[in-house]
DNA sequence: GTACGTGCAAAGGGTTTGCAGCCGC
DNA sequence: GCGGCTGCAAACCCTTTGCACGTAC
C-alpha cells in the first residue's frame, strides 16, 4: 500500500485519461504534497516563483487534481476557493475561529456516521460533504474576555 | 412571540445601531422573506425590477442583514455567495445534488447534537455551523442507472 | 507529426468602493 | 442641517479563456 506516492497517482490518473506528464504538472504535484496546510491558488503561485509556471497553469492543473480526487475545495467562508490535499490525510472538518480565521481541523467518527445515516435516510447517495464550524477558539475566547 | 416580523426586527437592529430605516431597505426585507429559497445577489435584483435599487444597496444591505442575524451567508458549492433567511425558519443543513443542482434541506437533531458536542470538546465557542452533503439526489440515481 | 499543454494578455463575473447628490431624522 | 444612504460608474479581485508557440509521446 506505500510506495503509492501522489506523484505516482496522479500520473497513473493523467495516464488514464490520455493526458500528458509534464514538468509544469511536476512540480505542482510536488508543491502541493509538501506542506498540510491549506492554501489558494495565488499562494501555491507564490511557492513556485522563480519557475516560469503561469497562474493559469497553476488552475488548470488544479482542476485536474481535483477531478482525480487527490485534491478537494473547501469553503472557508470568504468569498474565493481554497484547496486541501486529501491523500495520505484522514478525512476532516473544519472550525474556523471568526476572531482570528485559524483554521482548526478535527475528526469525529460518531459524527461522520450521523451525517452517513442522514444521507441514507433520505435517499440521497453520498459523494462527500463539508463541515464548517464558526465561532472563537480558545485564545480569542480569552482575548475578549480580558477586554 | 409572534407579532415579531423581519421587518420589526430589522428596523429595530438598525435603530440599536444607529442607522436610518430607508425605503429600499423596507422593500429588500420584504423581498427577501417573501419566500423560503435560497437565492443570490442578483437573483434578488431581478426579482425587484422596477424598483430604482441598485445592486450596491442589495450588497450593502445583505451585509446588514447578515450582521443582524435575520440572513446567512450559505456555500452551495459554486464559487459566489448565496443567502437565506434565518427568522422563522428551522435551523437546517443542506444536500445539494451534484446532478441537477437540485438544492435538498434537511434538519437533524443528532446531528446537531453531534456538532455542539465537538466544538465543546475542543474548546471552541461555536457560533454557527455549516454541512453541506455533496451527492445524488434519488431522481438522479434513477436516471444515471437507466443509461 | 499531432494533440495536448503552456504563458501571456485580455476578458469575465461577482463584489466592493469613491463620489456627488438625496433622504431620514 | 448633518450624517447616513443611494445610484452610478469605475475599480477590484479572483478565475477563466483565446491564442500562438512549445512540448510530450
Amino acid at each position: 500500500m506505500q510506495g503509492d506516492d501522489p506523484a505516482r497517482l496522479f500520473k497513473r490518473y493523467l495516464k488514464a485519461k490520455g493526458r500528458n506528464i509534464t514538468r509544469a504538472r511536476e512540480r505542482i504535484v510536488e508543491e502541493v504534497f509538501k506542506t498540510h496546510e491549506h492554501f489558494d491558488a495565488s499562494e501555491l503561485w507564490a511557492r513556485l516563483r522563480g519557475t516560469t509556471i503561469s497562474l493559469s497553469t497553476i488552475y488548470r492543473t488544479l482542476d485536474l487534481l481535483v477531478d482525480s480526487g487527490l485534491v478537494r475545495k473547501v469553503d472557508l467562508g470568504d468569498a474565493h476557493i481554497h484547496y486541501e490535499h486529501v491523500f495520505g490525510r484522514r478525512h476532516h472538518e473544519h472550525m474556523i475561529c471568526v476572531g482570528c480565521g485559524k483554521v482548526l481541523e478535527f475528526f469525529d467518527q460518531p459524527l461522520e456516521e450521523a451525517i452517513l445515516e442522514v444521507a441514507e435516510r433520505f435517499g440521497f447517495q453520498h459523494h462527500g460533504h463539508s463541515l464548517q464550524i464558526f465561532g472563537l477558539c480558545r485564545e480569542c475566547q480569552e482575548k475578549g474576555a480580558g477586554k
